[in-house]
DNA sequence: AATGAATGAGCCTTCATTCAT
DNA sequence: GATGAATGAAGGCTCATTCAT
């Protein structure tokens, strides 16, 4: 490989680089408006409009509406699942782990419950439209790995699915009390989890 | 009141139900629709074809979409629900309750997921539209208090809402699953149910 | 079948009648600016404006406008199929029929080349996009029957498709040069079928 | 005029030249991206993309879309027409021409039909676009130029226009059924143009 | 000289809703 | 009571063209 091959193939990745920086940033942007509206509500001209984008901008960087919405979520759950990663690695004890994830499961909702709407909304959208299957079902697949981890910090041996289903339940119901009713603070966040928890222990 | 305003309403009340059972007729021809393409893949020009019914009764019968929906989604879990504690209120003891709540689950799963995609849908709806919110909510709290019943009728005494949770999430999952996958069969399904119910047990 | 079952049907098909003839009016209106801008450069939109309908209405009657270009051009080359027809039967000898045929070509171009436009573009989107096809080819095979049965009036003996080839190269000409030239008027016109008629009866 | 006048226009010849090269180079790889689509449906940026290069670059050589066809499609008949005059230079005798004319017909529809439903196409759009007309003008008389110059191989005295309508017609029904008809194939298109070249005799 | 990011007007299509019959 | 014709706003998407680099 000579010196011109090298200059260009730097160029290009350059250039790739910053595209997906790009891309990057436009997701966020349509993030905002997703999570405030709903994949069904948001139109490209929402997206566009809110976020002082073109709408030729959006189909420039993606090739269609499904194309950026698959991004953003992958985007945003991923960022999610490596945050929660983050935060769990500093547990040693288990019970460390378990006031960890206390922690991070009520702070999750109290920041940023609206964000994660997006996420319910999209899995549902695959229950009806394929083209969003491969996308939702890799992501719950990472997340039951996740659980799995916090599992094996608590010193839980239950099945990582079954405590998938009962988190992910109750996480669900939590989010949406917290976001339609006013009257439902941390307070009762907080003691949603401790309960959830308490279970996870007694499963096991 | 004079025999004549009785008369009157009288009438009133027969037009009322009639008009209530024609609405029940709409509905359940509406929810074959709605079950298999979901709340924002389905037209009304859907469901009026559908159904052999003109576009026009469905405005006449119901002030626009969103109270059709509602409509049909309310009567639909009403149904499911009565179901439920009708086939429970056979069990006598704990064993039978805890067999006769696993069977109803994988039932329900392999011969109504589709239709129970429907709940799903709408309910994730409710996150981003206000108008879904009381019906969902409603419902929500039945769903809870049925649980309830049969954690009593298993003589578990448990939080309910952390008993929904499990039930719940490990519901959505099956239900995705075995409307993906095709892979996924009956005996997967049981095999998820009975860890559901043994966590049941597990947390009291 | 019953009196009932007849009404039904005498109903059913009193509406299909009548949503055929609105389709025929609005084809009528469609042309009119399908001829003056060529299938590629008109809009939906612009039918509609300029036929005082809404866009919606296009699309209740014609599933899209692959649909509705095919119905205008069928529904115009009919017409004036039949027209030629209904003109040629006059015709006894083999002298009338050449006048009369004569006369039918610089007619239609003096006062029609405009509309024939179309058929010629549509003829050539067929070379490019197969929904065409099905229409041009069948027209096509009309056309040449047509010419069949003019050459037996003629009583010419020869191939009706190198006849058909010789007549719509000319009428194409013809049609190209009184459209974009001012200064070529019906007089040329004439002598331009004049001369084919002439090669007409050479071939034989 | 001076030196130094001189030399500076020299440069200015040299530029000009190097940059209708580089026209005519992007004009060929824009042709086989139009001859495969249509004018209508391909995309500037489709031709930039099949010919590696810039979308930039499309108008920095060109003004605008029309300027880059009306470039193609001259350059492209211009050479269609001298490769005819060459081929038809080698007939010494009438039945040389007639037969040199037949193989050279058939050739172009077999091997090349697909780049000459471009010219059809362009000159449909004239039809409707006055920008195409001076181009389509140009070529049209060149292209009966031509046939007049074969009828006189031939030792024909008919009139060119009428034998270029023929063969025009003939040419363009072939191309049509050669392509969209698998059951369409060299015997058939031979036979055609015999027909077609008996005709001619037969005009005179 | 050459690039490709960005634009915005325009296209086809869908759909809840209205209304005359 | 019931129908379905008609509407028009909105949606996703395409594309020639411009412009900063």
């Amino acid at each position: 490989m000579n010196a011109l091959t090298n200059k260009l193939k730097e160029r290009a990745d350059r250039k790739s680089t910053k595209r997906e920086d790009k891309k990057r940033l436009i997701a966020e942007s349509a993030i905002k408006a997703l999570v405030v509206l709903g994949y069904a509500n948001t139109s490209l001209r929402d997206i566009a409009e809110q976020s002082g984008m073109s709408l030729g901008m959006l189909h420039y960087y993606f090739e269609d509406k499904i194309e950026l919405i698959t991004y953003c979520v992958t985007r945003y759950k991923e960022d999610f699942i490596s945050q929660l990663d983050g935060v769990m690695e500093q547990a040693v004890t288990p019970e460390q782990a378990e006031q960890l994830f206390h922690n991070l499961l009520v702070h999750t909702i109290v920041t940023d419950a609206a964000t994660h709407r997006l996420w319910f909304d999209i899995r549902t959208q695959s229950l009806f439209d394929e083209v969003f299957l491969p996308t939702v079902t890799d992501l719950e697949i990472a997340l039951i790995e996740v659980v799995q981890r916090v599992a094996n910090k608590m010193q839980l041996q239950a099945d990582a699915e079954v405590l998938y289903a009962l988190v992910n339940g109750m996480f669900r119901i939590q989010m949406q009390r917290y976001t339609s009713d006013d009257d439902y603070g941390r307070e009762q966040v907080e003691a949603g989890f401790t309960k959830t928890i308490a279970a996870m222990k007694a499963i096991g």
